[in-house]
Order: C-alpha cells, then sequence, then structure tokens
DNA sequence: GATTACAGTTAGCCGTTGCTAACTAAAGTA
DNA sequence: TACTTTAGTTAGCAACGGCTAACTGTAATC
C-alpha cells in the first residue's frame, strides 16, 4: 500500500536517524519529530504491516530493501529541493521546511524537470 | 482564522469561477471541484463565517475584501507555479495538479524566490 | 527486594475533510 | 393543481493523524 504524506514523514525521520546512529528506535523518532510515543508507536505498527520498515525483539528499527528505495528517493528530493531554494536566496531553515512539505507533494515529472534545470543552472 | 488547506482550494475554485461568470453558487463550486454538495455547503459556512465570502439571499457567492485579496495571492502563486513548470517541460495537466499542491505548501519566502528566478531566468 | 525510570502499547478523544441518505424549499412543468 | 427538478441543508459515517490517560514490562537504582 502506498503511505499517506505523514507515513512518508516517518519514513524520512528513520532514513536520516539511521544515517547518523545505526540503533535507532521509536522514542528516537519521536525525539525527532516532536511527536508523542502513541503516535509514533501507531506509525510504526502501519510502516511495519506494510513492510517498509522491521522492529527487532528490542525496538531497533531497520528499512527493509523496499523502504530504502522509498526513503531514499524521498530524501533524494528532501536534498535537491532544499539546496535548490537555498541556492535562489532562502534561508536554511525556511528552505528546509519548505523542501519538507514540497517533497511530498510534487510528481516525479516535475521533480525531475526541477532537478533537471537546477543542476544545468548551477554550472 | 487561517484557511486550512481544503479552505484555499474552494477560495481559489470561487476566485476561478467568479473571473468567467460572474454569477456563481454552490452548485458551481460541486461541479468544478467535483465534491458533493454538503461538503461544499459545509465549506461555504466556514468560508463565510471567516469572512472570505458573502452569500445572499439567492445564494450567490462574492468574495469579502479579505477574501479577494487571499484569492488574488493564490491564484498568483498558482500561475506562476505552473508556468514555471511547464518552461521547465512538464506537461500542462500535470504542472497544474503539482501548481495546485505546493502553492499551498511553500512559504511567501520560497515562493518570491521562486519568482524572482523564474522572471529572470526567462528573459 | 522495593521503587523509580524508561520504552512501548492500548483505548479513546478531537479536528479536518471527504462521503451518503434524507430532508426542505423554491421553481419549472404537465 | 400536482408532480418533478434543482439547490441547499442536516445528520451522521469514515479515514487520517495528531493528542492524553493509563497500562505493561523491563532495566536501573536505592
Amino acid at each position: 500500500m502506498a503511505l499517506h504524506e505523514s507515513g512518508q514523514m516517518y519514513m524520512e525521520a528513520i532514513y536520516v536517524l539511521t544515517q547518523k546512529s545505526k540503533n535507532i528506535r521509536s522514542i528516537d523518532v519521536c525525539a525527532y519529530l516532536g511527536y508523542s510515543k502513541p503516535s509514533v508507536s501507531r506509525a510504526i505498527g502501519i510502516l511495519k504491516g506494510d513492510e517498509y520498515i522491521t522492529v527487532d525483539s528490542d525496538g531497533y528499527i531497520s528499512l527493509t530493501e523496499k523502504g530504502k528505495l522509498f526513503a531514499i528517493q524521498l530524501y533524494e528530493r528532501h536534498t535537491v529541493l532544499s539546496n535548490m531554494l537555498m541556492a535562489l536566496g532562502v534561508d536554511e531553515e525556511t528552505a528546509t521546511e519548505d523542501a519538507c512539505r514540497i517533497e511530498h507533494v510534487i510528481s516525479d515529472k516535475s521533480f525531475a524537470a526541477v532537478k533537471e534545470h537546477f543542476l544545468h543552472y548551477k554550472k
């Protein structure tokens, strides 16, 4: 099943956290996103059910292959969009916030076009 | 009170419809957005309560000054974003759909930066 | 050993925003 | 006049996605 916007947010959080600490749990996602434990608990259950992540007996979260693929693509969107906005003079905080919202709603086609233009424009 | 995303969608629909037909009612908004009458009825009630629109005794909808200002700004976002995506080679349908979603989430700062860049880039 | 702290889950609330079913009220038509 | 169509409203359902309260179970500490 395709993830809703909130599911994508959680996936991105998990991806970013695993990039820097390897052993991550629900509580880390709570801290990162500023959400309550029950909210994260439910989201983790859904991501697990949809096979985007696995959770071991100690509560440590790992991305499945499918999850990793999804997260990498999503994070690339985030990176390109925020870098692009910053290149246009937007401050980092705003650029990051906006990238975080746009990345969930922009189509593959438009993202590809924007990315292409940005790469061209940089040089 | 600030409008939620759905409220913004309704405002844009009302604005576009008033641009081309002057006398518009809830049923026209239903047709334009493809939503049911009760959904539109509730939304119209909220927009009226928040003083973005007025509805006369015959059910005809008008934008208040506040509403007009809001709609014009929103529609400008829509126009700039969709034109920009099309200029980057995205087909009209996709560009319009994406603009429609991005316009609700992009910040004023980022939009201004994007618009500025686009105007520059065109020439 | 008893208590406290920490991580996670369950139950259930609330707002947003779609929906259908069913009603009202006004206008057109046979 | 009676029936039908049209526009709008009311009541209430469902999914999503936050939340708090309160529970369980394990680990740490006194």
